[in-house]
RNA sequence: GGGUCGGUGGCGGAAUGGCAGACGCAGCGGACUUAAAAUCCGCCGAGGCAACUCAUGUGGGUUCGAAUCCCACCCGACCUACCA
């Protein structure tokens, strides 16, 4: 046996060991509290990198600490193994994509193992295992059923690059750019298919509130759905058609000097006059190309064209102008506003710039006409002017009055209108989970059976990089027979999103592979009930900010459907989440291949030891708060282990401090440690429940330079010598579980020291005998006094003074603030 | 344009109304060594011989007292954007 720390050695050998016992196996225990805690799972890419450790690792840690604490805890891991890199590696290597990924997926499995976690790996999911796919099938038909799925023709964005359409949420940036390749989306009409997430929008924000989430991510998926309230009001052409639009503001209907279409608008073309065709054609096609650029670039004035046409306002009966401009978007709303050039800031630039009419409509607070600029301003104050019968109305309330009376003169109704669009679920890729639906030229569209499931992809597919789903030249897969009427019909070839397979996870690790290979029905359930019972919802799920209006938006909106489907009777499937921070290169930049930034944790973990990579992620700063990785810093937690190790193993072959047994250990000295064991003990438990990874390290060095202190001293005579050695490996555990597990069999315990309880605290033992009190002078501190804590306030009032005499100057003093334990103030002047 | 987070020694950071800089890195000095590495001990915000003074992006404010609370501004990161 090595008197030496050699984490190469203890490290492989733990690992074995843990995995030999089982000790990570989990069971449904009812005596115990349970803690279902989940990582967002890996893409299996290949390689585990900097980020997977920084993602893990603390999360591991955080775990851990929860089992130390009593808690039952199912912490799985798995893959969401289904997406474009697999397929473009097939592509360019003339390989199937499977083996390609079950090869990554082994590789990353090793790799992971090396971190030395306590993942449940029976729990394990890989999203692209057909008995993992036929219940991703299965949600899709349930939804199906359940009027939840649909398909639409409709603009979709498409990415030229990846040869596949794009969920709203994929496009990214105000050029509009694929969110995986960056190439910049184009619109394309296409027939696809669809889950109604805005039927939720409204539950989506509101249930924001129950759930213990960062504020960021609320904020951003509210904004993301993006929510507002106002009225729709029929206007009407002068073809006496309605023409429908939303505004925020009916208060300042009878503002409206002109109105504006979207260039798409399908009332375009009749409200037109022949005088005015041509231009209106000319900017309709200047538009529509535009939009294949990027409609909005920056600072971009607001062009238009005036069709010769005029429509009416309801509320006055006024003939105001309609103009076409593409500041108008047809996907907002109904594609066409009224214009309020004195009270909406785009409508004035607009009006100013084509010299159409601005008129005011509500005064300044002082109930004079106001100026432009108060208008603006008083967006809540004032009365209404020029407004019919809401003359005199305060503004505050307006809008709710007027919404009233248009829904009672049956002119409009009260609106609310969404950002969020609906979520675009189909993928011209092979790679992905088929879409489980079949067209008939007889029977129309038929869902697969629910005991045909899963639909299988094909071994042999061929790739071809077309724009078309490989699985579109796969004769075998797409031609079957209907499976109502027995006819030649043919598959649905586009395949899932691959954020609907990682949208139910959470659930697949309860009972991975439910009923594998048995058929399906529609009152399956897809994990095991009573299990489900026990372990859901999620307690703690961790992860990037990258997904918060992608993924946290759709899993949340999945467990919703689920809820009305009756499979589960929670509204929010993660009760807490933490967004950790992004793990920088040693130069602060994002690491990248093109940089040479790049960090490989495996050489740190080969030269080091996994422990040390582990803490050092951890004490590099705040885990939400990410940081670059510094190539000296490592060495401070490397060092750190190696004291610890010196503090707990004496090596025979050293010279070790010969205390003589029989020497009674001095009593102040032990009650120092004892008062520094206890306090880091109430620390450390305190910052890892509050993800302090890197305070929580720092404490433990405290305690650690303290103990190298003692053992020279005959404090190693002492019982609190010996439970602050207990204390601190078992306090090590779940930051560093693979020296704990050794120092722990050292001290000659032989199970495991992850199986142990959190060292339990004394406040009675952490408490200070004495405090230092600091005596200032108008704020500045002039002497400290050191005393008993609990002091009376007199007394120190009275040595206060007496220590700073020769500060008052012969001043007179006017006041003495007094707090108890930590210091008294002596305001002179 | 809007939103969120942040700005503290040479560096990562600690302190969220009460001794600014815990813990660590780097640096400096010393011990050990033939020497180096490793390890151990000490110093380590700036100015000053010192008593002290100055110091948490900038400017104001509140307070006995502000890195911390409030207002305005500057800088950085991320998100979002003709949303009617």
């Amino acid at each position: 046996m090595s008197y030496k720390y050699t984490p190469a050695e203890i490290e492989p050998k733990w690992q074995a060991a843990w995995e030999e016992q089982g000790l990570y196996k989990v069971q449904e225990e009812a005596d115990k509290p349970k803690w279902y805690a989940v990582t967002m799972l890996p893409y299996p890419s290949g390689d585990l990198h900097t980020g997977h450790w920084y993602a893990f690792t603390p999360s591991d840690a955080a775990a851990r600490f929860r089992r130390m604490n009593g808690y039952n805890v199912l912490f799985p891991m798995g893959f969401d193994a289904f997406g474009l890199p697999a397929e473009n590696a097939a592509i360019k290597n003339g390989v199937h994509p499977r083996p390609w990924t079950y090869a990554n997926i082994e590789r990353m499995r090793r790799q992971l193992r090396a971190m030395g976690a306590m993942w449940a790996w029976e729990h394990e999911a890989v999203s692209c295992d057909p008995e993992y796919y036929k219940w991703s099938q299965w949600f899709f038909r349930k939804f199906y059923d359940a009027g939840i799925a649909y398909r639409e023709y409709s603009p979709v964005d498409w990415c030229p690059n990846c040869n596949t359409t794009l969920a709203r949420e994929q496009v990214w940036g105000e050029d509009r750019h694929c969110e995986r390749c960056g190439t910049p989306v184009i619109k394309k009409n296409l027939e696809q298919w669809k889950f109604r997430i805005t039927a939720y929008a409204d539950e989506l924000i509101d249930a924001l509130e129950t759930i213990d989430w960062p504020e960021r991510v609320k904020v951003m998926q509210t904004n993301w759905i993006g929510r507002s309230t106002g009225a729709e009001v029929v206007f009407k052409t002068e073809q006496g058609e309605p023409l429908l639009i939303f505004t925020t503001r009916p208060d300042t209907l009878w503002g409206a000097t002109f109105m504006v279409l979207a260039p798409e608008h399908p009332l375009v073309d009749s409200i037109t006059t022949r005088e005015f065709r041509s231009h209106v054609e000319d900017y309709k096609s200047e538009a529509a190309r535009m939009d294949e650029i990027a409609r909005s670039a920056k600072d971009k004035e607001k062009t238009g064209v005036f069709t010769g046409g005029y429509a009416t306002n309801p509320v006055n009966g006024e003939q105001i102008p309609v103009w076409i401009a593409d500041y108008v978007m047809m996907g907002y709303g109904t594609g066409a506003i009224m214009a309020v050039p004195a009270h909406d800031e785009r409508d004035f630039a607009f009006a100013t710039k084509y010299g159409l009419e601005i008129r005011r409509v509500i005064t300044g607070p002082d109930g004079a006409t106001g100026a432009l600029e108060a208008a603006y301003d008083s967006k809540s104050e004032g009365v209404l002017v020029n407004s019919g019968p809401f003359d005199g109305t305060a503004v505050a309330g307006a809008a709710a009055a007027v919404t009233e009376w248009l829904e009672a003169n049956d002119l409009g109704r009260g609106a609310v209108n969404y950002r969020l669009r609906d979520w675009l679920i189909s993928r011209q890729r092979m790679w992905g989970a088929p879409i489980p639906i079949i067209y008939c030229p007889d029977c129309g569209v038929v869902p697969v059976p629910y005991a045909d499931l899963p639909v299988l992809l094909p071994d042999d597919a061929e790739f071809r990089p077309t724009g078309e789903s490989p699985l579109k030249y796969h004769a075998g897969f797409r031609y079957v027979a209907c499976p109502e009427c027995g006819g030649p019909a043919e598959r649905e070839t586009d395949t899932l999103d691959t954020f609907m397979c990682s949208s139910w996870y959470q659930y697949a690790y309860i009972s991975p592979y439910w009923k594998a290979g048995q058929p399906l029905a529609a009152d399956d359930m897809p994990w095991d009930k009573s299990s489900g019972q026990y372990w859901l919802p999620v307690d703690q799920y961790t992860g990037g900010i990258e997904h918060a209006t992608m993924h946290l938006l759709y899993t949340r909106f999945f467990t919703k459907a689920l809820r009305d489907l009756g499979l589960v009777e929670f509204d929010e499937p993660m009760l807490r989440l933490f967004n950790q921070g992004m793990i920088l290169g040693p130069d602060g930049e994002k690491m990248s291949k093109s940089r040479g930034n790049v960090i490989n944790p495996d050489e740190f973990v080969a030269k080091y030891g996994a422990d040390t990579v582990r803490g050092y992620l951890m004490f590099i700063g705040p885990w939400d708060m990410g940081g670059p990785w510094d190539m000296n810093a490592i060495e401070g937690v490397y060092r750190f282990l190696h004291r610890v190790w010196a503090v707990v193993v004496d090596d025979p072959q050293m010279e070790n401090p010969t205390l003589d047994p029989d020497v009674q250990p001095d009593p102040q000295a032990v009650r120092s440690l004892e008062r520094k064991l206890h306090q880091t003990i109430i620390k450390v438990g305190d910052d890892i429940a509050g993800f302090h990874f890197n305070t929580a390290i720092a404490g433990l060095m405290e305690l650690n330079n303290a103990l190298v202190k003692a053992k020279e001293s005959t404090v190693v005579n002492s019982t609190v010598w010996n439970q602050a050695l207990r204390s601190i490996i078992l306090m090590l555990a779940p930051i560093f579980p693979h020296i704990a597990e050794e120092l722990w069999h050292r001290q000659g315990n032989t199970s495991s020291v992850h199986l142990q309880r959190w060292p339990e605290a004394d406040a009675e033992k952490a408490r200070v005998d004495e405090v230092t009190v600091v005596v200032q002078v108008n704020g500045k501190v002039r002497d400290k006094l050191v005393v008993a804590p609990g002091a009376p306030q007199p007394e120190l009032e009275a040595a206060a003074l007496a220590a700073v005499q020769k500060w008052l100057d012969g001043k007179q003093v006017r006041r003495v603030i007094v707090v108890p334990d930590k210091l008294v103030n002596v305001v002179i002047g």
